[in-house]
DNA sequence: CGATCTGTTGATATCCTTCAATTTTGGTGG
DNA sequence: CCACCAAAATTGAAGGATATCAACAGATCG
């Protein structure tokens, strides 16, 4: 399952060049950062509630899960953390985390100390940017979450799921366009929509009989993204932050000549 | 109900002190950017959906919510917003906004261009970090919606709301410990929480019966903070962001000499 | 190749919604 | 200041979407 060593970077390179184009040097610090993985069993621990953060990740293979367990063993899923993805980044911010985070399969991440990743934002402004980018796409993808859960029936929020995470999959260069694979159980689908096991497995059930998804051996085929896509009823609106606006660029490339000018 | 000129940029400041120390030169630039405020009646829009982002604002007085319509009229309240709130700072990376903020009640906010808070986050690294907390913050608040959306019940979810309510307006400096005014309508609330306004009024009632609450004019007291607390059973680690950790203090520090060193 | 986790199915329960009517509140103009 | 009106809150009754419980089948993994 693991990518050939080289290439690991590749996801978050795609993602981040999605927003805005990245120098030679900026790819190069990137592949730099995800050099040296640690590989993580499934169902195990990378963060835990309470934890002082110290460092940032990359999820460079596999998948995980941020998540809050309640007193009474409820778990809610707040999102799935897919290759590419980089989480923590402003977390040095805070004093403790407030939730968990746990891998779903076999993972490997490239652990960022906090001292690193302020070099590396210091010394790259387009990274920087385009990390400070990727929270705000985590944010309209959370805004996103509350509405699912808040407004939309069981059929809803699983379509949306599904598109959301064919979506994200493949803005990271993962997946084909209709195919994708489905590492998490239907517990997790369940923690993450609101929703018990049972149901989400009626839903998936529904959506097979209507023709809409196959699904095997945790192999997803989208049949009619078009339909799925129409129960989920996206914003048309939600995650068009393709590109960076001009003025962001041209901010960009103003670090950049300041930096030439003073090495420090 | 408005606050007389010249504190109305109280709770701003108040809100940033949390995080960490302003000078008074912060304070001041601070004061300055809320000087000029728009009135805005009752249920006005202030942001659409659509719209392209130009420019983030203080809500001075008054409330507001971040709110998503679905096409058959459903609508999701992400957020109230109340005064010392400030908005869509990163929103300048944005093409277009994937939601809409409108006024609950007559609100008056003070817009802030785009190029002006450009150059006083760059003036003001205190003032930048604690802007980059504050959307910290707002993340770590829309986990907890998730939370309780997805996985608490009618009773958890108003403990919830009205403890975070209260929780926040009084780290803004408004409203005493226990009573405070609550401006919206229960089809807001229910809005916020998933609910149908019926419920919320029938969870409303119950809480009243059992003497958590009392409720009338729009006015809430919390006569058993501890028990309502306890049903929204918080996590103990949610919002305890409450002090810079010493890293982000001295960051600002070398920050300031720095630029006192080169005016430009 | 057995043990355990995951998926599947059916029956029943419940929390919350929906619908509808009434009362109360709050705002507005006379 | 009061009368009026619309909006909001309140209450009851009935229905529905999803949860819960339980049992079994199938998959996965050491």
């Amino acid at each position: 399952m693991n990518v050939a060593a080289g290439s690991s970077h590749q996801a978050l390179v795609r993602k981040l060049s999605r927003f805005l184009r990245l120098s030679r040097r900026d790819v190069a610090a990137l592949a730099d950062l995800t050099n040296r993985v640690r590989r993580l069993p499934a169902r195990t621990s990378i963060v835990a509630e309470g934890d002082v953060p110290q460092s940032a990740f990359v999820l460079v293979d596999g998948m995980a899960c941020r998540f809050r367990i309640l007193s009474d063993g409820r778990r809610q899923i707040m999102s799935f953390i897919i290759p590419g993805d980089i989480c923590d980044v402003q977390a040095a911010m805070l004093k403790r985390m407030d939730h968990s985070i746990g891998t779903i399969v076999a993972t490997s991440i490239a652990t960022i100390a906090r001292d690193r990743l302020l070099a590396l934002t210091r010394q790259h402004p387009r990274i920087n940017a385009a990390l400070w980018w990727t929270a705000l796409q985590d944010q309209a993808i959370q805004r996103e979450h509350v509405v699912a859960l808040g407004r939309r029936n069981a059929h809803e929020r699983v379509a949306y799921f599904l598109c959301e995470l064919v979506w994200r999959l493949s803005t990271h260069g993962l997946g084909r366009r209709d195919v994708i694979e489905l590492p998490m159980t239907q517990a997790d689908i369940a923690d993450l929509l609101g929703l018990t096991p049972v149901h989400v497995n009626r839903v998936l059930q529904d959506f097979r009989k209507q023709n809409l998804i196959a699904l095997e051996r945790r192999q997803l085929r989208l049949l009619d993204m078009e339909r799925v896509a129409g129960i989920a009823e996206l914003s048309p609106h939600y995650l068009l932050l393709d590109r960076a606006p001009e003025a962001i660029e041209l901010e960009c490339d103003r670090q950049e000549r300041l930096m030439r000018l003073l090495p420090p």
